[in-house]
DNA sequence: TAAAAATACTCCATAGGTATTTTAT
DNA sequence: ATAAAATACCTATGGAGTATTTTTA
């Protein structure tokens, strides 16, 4: 059994003619009278009644030539589903960030993708890194930003743009009252710094720029959000480091958010998918395009 | 696009390695690697994601491998029903009979047709004799029992049984008090014969008969039953002929019905199909067995 | 290095064509 | 006599095999 065969099958029924359905299927009398023969023996089963004047199916045809079209219909439908889907510029994208980036970033990619990949139909995922990129290599997310180096093989990554960690001091902390707004880091040996709860990225990236400057980091409680940190360091029981993009002015209440004088910490931020991707194409143009945009307002 | 190529899809799918799918399809891995290809080709889209251990399905391949697990469903679906139909002494039957024979003589071959046929499904069609040649040419009716001689051509027939006419008069009179419950026909001159409408074919045989004995058949009033001409001539409008199927004593009120003393009017009836059937087989059997059983209890 | 898919090539089964015969009206 | 399907015979496409190469972890 075969399509083709299939279609002949329907074709004879509504033309009732062997001939005239092998006009319609460009083929010859003869293919369709070898073809329905050869199908009729495979099934063990007449499906046509050769008359004089026309070819009617019979009782087992009838029902057969109405599976048919039912099968037809679908195979259509796989060709519209790829024709559909063929632009690498459209369909489903799922797209995962991690907790301490996704609230305030998502928003901000959002306008763009609408605009610039208008029949993508984006799904946010948010999750922390380990989630992700599990995701990411179980193919339920098409790729994920991440902060960098991710050490998993099997990834392709653009980086998409570096940002910085300010510090995070209660309104009325010594520190707070330096002018400039900045601080060395020399200045915080004897400060507790707040951290998030293990499976953030960014307690990583905080515990190794307290390792690498010799500051206490022996939080006795861990935050399970950017907000969380924020809250307690508002009421004055620590210092956090907060990513420059959750620091808007909007959610300094009781707290000032200072730079660094020397060096400043930072995160990188990338876009990565993996290697056997089949969309490639639509994910380097996605990180170019992130990449572009001014992410900070 | 070929329904061997669908079946690669879901195994590979299934197995998630075209090496383990072309084990199952009992085919090389190369031939599954390129049927593959050509398929993603012809579709343009890329349907699997080649990873280093296994092959996954795209967004794109896992909406096209759904329908194909629908359409390879509806493939098994056609093979079970030519499975279940290529028995030829199974299936639905639409058997015709004229409106004269029917009633009487349906309830008697239901349970034969039970008996020796008891996978076919008989659906009853009761329809004059013009209605059931139609239906049988068109397809409509499988096979249906006619009065000989059929001029249409297309079909083909075997002969089941002959049946006498009686004649039907009314308890009073005349011709009833003979002995013996027989009449000859050169007593029938000036009766009045009550005839069927248009159309039943035991009309023309009626009027056969009143012509070969130079009997009237000037009726007033064309009845559209046997069961009204019976009620006619209990009335004493006159005389009919009833085939003996239709003679019953328990339809014998105010009636008595002769036979004749010279020569018996009779239908011969014989069961009918279009010469282009591919049940052929089945009503020669099926007319075999319906003529050795006796119709008259 | 190992495991999987892709490629190169060869072969042949079969769909399909043309010409002709058979069948039924 | 006509119209349609079936058949005979030939061609060629493409599905499938083996052996090998490429790719990626």
């Amino acid at each position: 059994m075969n399509l083709r065969d299939l279609e002949y099958l329907v074709a004879i029924s509504r033309l009732g003619s062997m001939a005239r359905a092998s006009v319609y299927c460009s083929v010859s009398q003869s293919t369709l009278s070898i073809q329905i023969k050869k199908l009729e023996e495979e099934l063990g089963a007449a499906l046509f009644e050769r008359r004089s004047r026309r070819v009617t199916p019979t009782r087992t045809g009838a029902r057969v030539i109405e599976r048919c079209e039912r099968i037809l219909h679908e195979v259509r439908g796989i060709r519209e589903i790829a024709k559909s889907e063929s632009d690498p510029l459209s369909g489903d994208l799922r797209l995962g960030a991690f907790p301490t980036l996704a609230p305030y970033w998502f928003p901000r990619i959002i306008p763009l993708v609408k605009e610039r990949f208008p029949k993508l139909r984006l799904q946010l995922v948010e999750e922390k890194t380990g989630q992700l990129l599990e995701g990411l290599a179980a193919g339920a997310i098409d790729c994920a930003v991440l902060a960098m180096p991710v050490e998993q093989r099997g990834f392709e990554h653009r980086r998409l743009f570096a940002e910085p960690f300010y510090l995070a001091v209660p309104r009325d902390h010594a520190l707070a009252r330096k002018r400039g707004g900045k601080v060395d880091t020399a200045r915080l040996s004897g400060e507790n710094l707040l951290l998030l709860e293990e499976g953030h990225c960014m307690r990583g990236q905080a515990l190794q720029f307290c390792a690498s400057r010799g500051i206490s980091s022996e939080g006795s409680y861990m935050a399970s959000s950017l907000e969380t940190l924020r809250n307690m360091v508002a009421a004055g029981q620590g210092l956090t480091l907060i990513p420059k993009i959750a620091a808007s002015p909007a959610a300094a209440t009781g707290i000032r958010y200072l730079s660094f004088s020397d060096s400043q910490p930072r995160r990188e931020i990338g876009l990565f998918w993996r290697t056997s991707t089949s969309r490639r194409e639509l994910f380097v143009g996605l990180a170019k395009a992130m990449a572009d945009r001014r992410i900070y307002s």
